[in-house]
DNA sequence: CTGTTAGCGCCTTCAG
DNA sequence: CTGAAGGCGCTAACAG
């Protein structure tokens, strides 16, 4: 293995010298400078990250925390374009990141947890899918042990910053397109789950919606499941003018319990996933740029890991119409 | 931060001995050994990884290498499941597992690649859908810089080793399923993608039928695309008796396009995802466990770094039924 | 602007 | 069976 020595010894310079270049501080000559790139270069030498983070006390790494959730493809959809995003952008942030599903760590209290990343030499997190019954997370990011970035839940603090959209919005906005051309008021609204920050938010865009519009809208709640809001379909949905979903699985769920009741009301859904094309019919839905949401997570990360304090920050995101055609790429 | 010295101080103990009864050498008393453990649950001790890696030259790093190919839900299921079940054995057999996605390294020739997994410190490397065309991937294997396990192509050498489903004779398999209670024997074959090794393996099931059952086979290749399927159902299908595809998802299109085509030919996939529920009718596949076939590629992995050569394997499948209700769990 | 010199926390011979 | 000592490759003061 060739070192940062033998690098200093090609160009002529002191080690530390070759360090300075290398990390990018100034303070050193542009012709010393160039000598010590070209022996890099010459020399194929690529410096050896351990020792770098041993050394700095800077590991660079940061663990991207990601629910699997009961298994559906939907799911399995937005995690995977949460990590294409999040690890993209930590490469090109310099950042070394390794994903963790919830369950791995399940088990452990907050010490146990803090001791587990801490002999990761992990600096900072990024936590996708937290929900109020995460008591253990909780806690861990109060604390502020770690920087961490959380993403779709409202919380910060000296450590912590967050990102989402504007649930509240987009709930409302994808409704309210839905209502077009549509006569009655009565909504049935298929709701996440009671402990989903998200929810929360959407539910007060059916609030919202009972105040500006006179709208009546009956809440049932879906936990995210297709089966329960198919359910709910087969109970309500004749007493309702449109079909409301707090996520595109239960929109496809929706869908498919009306086809087989063989009638017709307009449905909407959440999330922008291409599973959604698979509905049935044509659906309007509230497209979520994951990846997006994933890159922003990691910048606000690299930005606490860098000093700064923690803040909220919000995504955006776009009224679509998804259909089978969507699937077909 | 806690070290090592801080516990062989505890311990009353030399530095070197907790080391040993940390990395579990034996050469000590068993009741210096307790004293070192009871030193380091006391204080919480954790050993930090960096420097351990750095002292040992060994960091247990290894780099999972996906394919995110382009969007489609079925990809990331499959991916989802590899990842889950590669980290999660990862992390059980202490290895410390990256993720990489195959484009992120797509600009780089064989010596930017090698380097850049070096600096990284990365031992190891889980290779997920590799095809004959990723070159540079190929070369990379031949010249056994790293101990490599290949999933899904049938690639080994002295640092390499593979694991997969026999392919052959799954697809032989559900094909002669789906046979059942059907006249007539002109099947249309669509076939993934000419460069991929499991396309290759799965033909050979249709030069068998060919061969033993007198099967007239007509073979088209998908590129796993579902609009590709579609498109030759389209053109195809009336003159055949059924429809095997080498994916779940051109069999979902196969199916849709059938569906539109108002005629009725028996269809069977291939990997089992969750997303085949949505086909439309219930249909043959063959269900491969991801998640178990990415914790043998880790526990190959283990072996080779630990100085074992590389082998094929050979992993389990099973023929299933997927219709709609497996979709709702 | 450049070079010298201590460590970072742990592993690993090698004496004792 | 235990302890002392010398690195691993790099960073970061601190002199020069």
């Amino acid at each position: 293995m060739i070192t940062i020595k033998d690098v200093a010894a090609e160009a002529g310079v002191a080690i530390s010298t070759v360090s300075k270049v290398l990390n990018g501080y100034d303070g050193v000559s542009r012709s010393t400078r160039d000598k010590v790139n070209n022996a890099v270069d010459r020399l194929g030498f690529t410096p050896n990250a351990v020792a770098s983070a041993l050394s700095s006390k800077q590991s660079g790494r940061i663990a991207l925390l990601l629910k699997m959730g009961p298994d559906n493809s939907a799911m399995d959809e937005i995690n995977m374009r949460y990590l294409s995003g999040a690890i993209r952008s930590a490469m090109d942030n310099r950042l070394d990141a390794v994903t963790i599903m919830h369950e791995m760590i399940s088990g452990l209290d907050k010490e146990a947890l803090i001791s587990y990343l801490r002999s990761q030499s992990i600096e900072g997190l990024i936590i996708f899918g937290l929900n109020r019954e995460d008591s253990v997370l909780l806690d861990l990011i109060s604390s502020q042990v770690f920087k961490t970035v959380v993403v779709d839940a409202p919380i910060t603090n000296r450590s912590t910053a967050s990102v989402s959209i504007d649930y509240a919005q987009a709930q409302y906005d994808v409704i309210m397109r839905t209502f077009e051309n549509i006569e009655g008021n009565r909504i049935l609204y298929i709701a996440g789950k009671d402990s989903s920050y998200s929810t929360s938010e959407k539910l007060k865009a059916i609030e919202r919606l009972d105040h500006e519009l006179g709208v009546k809208s009956r809440i049932i709640y879906g936990d995210f499941s297709e089966l329960k809001a198919r359910e709910a379909v087969f109970e309500y949905a004749e007493k309702s003018d449109i079909i409301a979903c707090g996520s595109d699985l239960m929109a496809i769920g929706a869908m498919r319990a009306l086809m087989e009741l063989d009638i017709f009301k307009p449905v909407c859904g959440f999330g922008g996933v291409r599973l959604m094309s698979y509905a049935g019919k044509q659906m309007n839905t509230v497209r979520q740029d994951f990846e997006n949401l994933a890159r922003e997570a990691i910048t606000l990360l690299k930005d606490l890991l860098g000093g700064k304090e923690g803040t909220a920050h919000c995504a955006g995101y776009e009224l679509v119409r998804m259909k089978y055609a969507d699937a077909l790429k």
